[in-house]
RNA sequence: GGGCAGGUGUCCGAGUGGCUAAAGGAGGCGGUCUGUAAAAUCGUCGGGGCAACCCUACACAAGUUCGAAUCUUGUCCUGCCCA
């Protein structure tokens, strides 16, 4: 899952291999000093990541930052999960440029178990702690919530970028979504975190932590951001509701082929990031390979091999090849049994789900996209006769075998 | 509470009574090309029907009109300014 790590490493090697990947450090340095720390006091840092329960489906960018904090546990660190139970009923605002709706109690935590599970995958469970932000932040009084907010000003709040977008675009703030820094911030409080790890977006959310612990007489957590992953349009950063992204739980070949599917010019930034192939051997690898697409299929190798297992990720390989390099039919094509023989080719299309109305599937059909056992079908009204094993593509990427 | 501006398709955005299923852009999808992707290029993008045609759609509702995204009234929502 991860390149396991010495223990013997010293402090410097150890700042070296965070830092890895990592896009900044507030303060610079404090990394290493929180790190003496703790080997001083022989007492395992306090790793605080923060989550949203809103979908529970975790992706590549995300699993940046549950890769890091893997290494922080692999270093004899204590990783404490806070699901934001309590904050996902604001729904934070980073990077948003509207107001996020709201979530039902049951759909969070129906999500937070998933994320659990999902998280599992990633970290290791002995050293994980997972809270509900809800414990201390439900105890909260009004007067108590008055004293804290207090402590931050509606200028600070609106020099983050994401608001003063949304102020400058005359697009609506809720007064719910300033509170969500404060809230995130008192976490950091009530667990006495000494570092929060989180995406580049997170900066002011984590900062707000630091000045609210030495605020009420902690010893402030150094906050640790990790570039925002770009997802697959190669624009946008990865998320699910752009759904630009390769999920963790996502089948062998659907990871592998999405790899495949970024830009060249992105590589770099998913070895690094995604991947624990050292840093001097991508490089070379970028620079020296004739055709980039060599260096594409080491990362979609190393990519499946993480989540999957270095077996089915060469078996996986192997079976991309075949199909887009060759042209071949899949070999693991759902089989759909026909209904009716012969039968419209419309039909056919949509009995595969292929797409979603006759209209779709019509225009699919003239713009030569279907094919039945590799000759195009163009004549939306022919009638297709099916015999036992044909073999059935739409588009690039839907394949079907037909059953009688 | 008052004044003003606004709510259009996945998104942005034109459209002030018929020719508007709604310009243009973004994005999606498909074809060609290719080194996987990208780029380029051609096509296409509400639903149903073989078709004529029908249905649904410009915040919501009611209305004016032969005819409304476009006019009127009410409701809801948003922003700005004033209090």
């Amino acid at each position: 899952m991860s390149t396991p790590i010495s223990l013997n490493l010293s402090i410097d090697e150890q700042v070296a291999l965070l830092m890895r990947g990592a896009h900044s450090v507030a303060p610079e340095g404090g990394l290493k000093s929180k790190l003496q720390k703790s080997a001083k006091t022989g007492k395992p840092l306090i790793v605080k990541l923060g989550l949203d329960p809103t979908a529970p489906d975790i992706h590549l960018g995300f699993a940046v930052v549950l890769r890091k904090i893997r290494q922080f546990q692999d270093l004899g660190h204590t990783v404490v999960i806070i699901i934001g139970d309590y904050t996902t009923l604001i729904g934070d605002p980073s990077g948003r440029s509207a107001t996020r709706p709201m979530l039902s109690e049951e759909e969070i935590k129906a999500n937070a178990s998933t994320y659990v599970d999902q998280l599992a995958q990633i970290l290791d469970r002995t050293k994980t702690v997972v809270r509900f932000n809800g414990e201390w932040l439900g105890k909260l009084s009004f007067a108590d919530l008055v004293r804290l907010t207090s402590k931050m000003t509606v200028a600070q709040v609106l020099t983050r970028e994401d608001f003063r977008k949304r102020w400058d675009a005359s697009q609506p703030i809720s007064l719910h979504e300033l509170l969500y820094p404060l809230a995130q911030a008192y976490d950091s409080v009530a667990i006495e975190a000494d570092i929060e790890m989180g995406g580049q977006d997170q900066t002011f959310n984590i900062l707000a932590g630091r000045d609210l612990q030495e605020n009420l007489g902690q010893e402030p957590q150094i906050g640790m951001f990790m570039p925002l992953l770009v997802g697959l349009d190669g624009q946008k950063k990865m998320s699910k509701s752009l759904g630009n992204y390769i999920g963790i739980n996502e089948a062998p070949l659907s990871q592998y082929s999405k790899a495949m599917s970024i830009g060249d010019e992105q590589m770099h930034e998913y070895f690094l990031l995604c991947t624990d192939v050292p840093e001097p051997e991508f490089k070379n690898l970028l620079t020296t390979v004739a055709n980039p697409m060599e260096a594409k299929h080491r990362l979609a190798t190393e990519i499946v091999t993480i989540y999957h297992g270095a077996e089915a990720a060469a078996a996986t390989s192997a079976e991309w090849k075949r199909v887009h390099s060759a042209g071949e039919f899949p070999a693991d094509a759902p089989e759909i049994t026909v209904t009716e023989n012969p039968i419209g080719i419309i039909a056919l299309v949509r009995l595969c789900n292929f797409a979603p109305s006759n209209g779709e599937a019509k225009r699919l059909i003239e713009q030569g996209g279907v094919r039945l056992n590799g000759e195009q079908v163009k004549d939306p009204k022919s009638e297709v006769t099916i015999t036992e094993g044909a073999q059935f593509q739409v588009g690039r990427r839907n394949f079907a075998r037909l059953r009688l």
